[in-house]
DNA sequence: GTCTATAGAGGGATAGAC
DNA sequence: GTCTATCCCTCTATAGAC
């Protein structure tokens, strides 16, 4: 009995390591990059000691693997997370852009994350096609769906209207948060989520 | 006579070493980002010795700016080579777009700098500005331009449509070329410019 | 101006005590 | 399982010969 308590204490313990571990390489690899990430300050930032970072990862590459998908699952859960799609394309398309826009230009964290998926995608082309798999492609799928599931829309290719929707906000997140560039091209998010709904619905001949 | 001829050779003699020493650091940096870049293998690859290389640039840093803007520049000037835009917008917009979009989706160096200068964008923020300033913005400035001077196109608000056009054909090149996304996530270029096309085109009221 | 050689710091990864 | 101490390598940057 006590023994199996002294286990038990000890596996939460060991996980909790892990966790610890898993937070101290996002916030060293999110900042830095991989190349620029160090194994000595993962093991600061997680408050443990090197060795014990290489006893739960087999090394800086395994432990950048095993970051990027627990990030991108965390992602795609906030996605699904989401109720299905219904109603007036005015309001419910409209507030999921602006919903959509507004959340990624506030969360540093995402943006970090899609900026070092980008920065090390000729290094780990793996990651970024977890990234598309597990995230941009479910979520475009969603949104085709709802597209092609309103007919008065009038929408005669559904999925490339989906690249153009994600493309347009995507655009103004690299532009203004990952780039910096909010005062060198400065553009209203509502201006633009106005401008797309405008082409989405008053152009239903 | 002699002297001059031998100071001149010399001087040719630097420049060129400035220019490979360019050219190395530019496979080197666009190949392994900032941080995993070498200056031994700049300098390898530019052909001439480490000790050369900081004879010409203050340090890493230095060298990796001056790179990038250097190469804003080159890219910057292929932009303000094309003729000014005139005509029928279905045959010059549509050209356009189509060119654009082919040029960036082969083009493998200036994918290997959207994806660099993306990812250091925390670490050189004036970097990405630097692009932006020389690159993006007057690139959209000259479709507003064009959009807003074809009036029978009747487009409400032109400089939100150039986002949204660049930023459908940013979405393209990133999630297929930058993020090798071409099989997760399938879209044709000409289906896509077609949706383009007739979101400005045929919804003019 | 350019080289070789090297200093000096910090990197990834592991051995061995507990 | 976790730690401290350490190995060995590569990195940036420079000193000094030519």
């Amino acid at each position: 009995m006590a023994r199996i308590k002294i286990n038990e204490v000890e596996r939460e313990n060991s996980s909790d390591k892990v966790e610890k571990i898993l937070l101290g390489a996002m916030q060293e690899f999110l900042a830095h990059g991989y190349a620029g990430a160090s194994m000595d300050k993962v093991a600061a930032a997680a408050g443990v000691s090197k060795a014990t970072v290489y006893s739960h990862f087999q090394d800086k590459q395994g432990l950048f693997k095993v970051l990027v998908e627990q990030l991108a699952k965390k992602r795609f859960e906030s996605i699904f997370g989401t109720e299905p799609l219904e109603g007036e394309p005015n309001i419910v398309l409209r507030g999921l852009l602006t919903k959509a826009l507004n959340q990624m230009l506030k969360d540093k964290e995402y943006q970090a994350f899609q900026r070092m998926l980008i920065g090390e995608s000729a290094r780990f082309p793996e990651l970024s096609q977890v990234f598309l798999r597990s995230i941009a492609k479910p979520g475009s799928e969603i949104i085709a769906s709802y597209l092609a599931s309103r007919s008065e829309l009038n929408i005669p290719d559904p999925e490339a209207m989906v690249w153009i929707l994600m493309g347009s906000l995507l655009h103004l997140v690299i532009a203004h948060e990952i780039m910096h560039g909010k005062e060198i091209m400065p553009m209203e998010s509502d201006r633009l989520v106005d401008a797309l709904m405008h082409l989405v619905v008053k152009c239903a001949d």
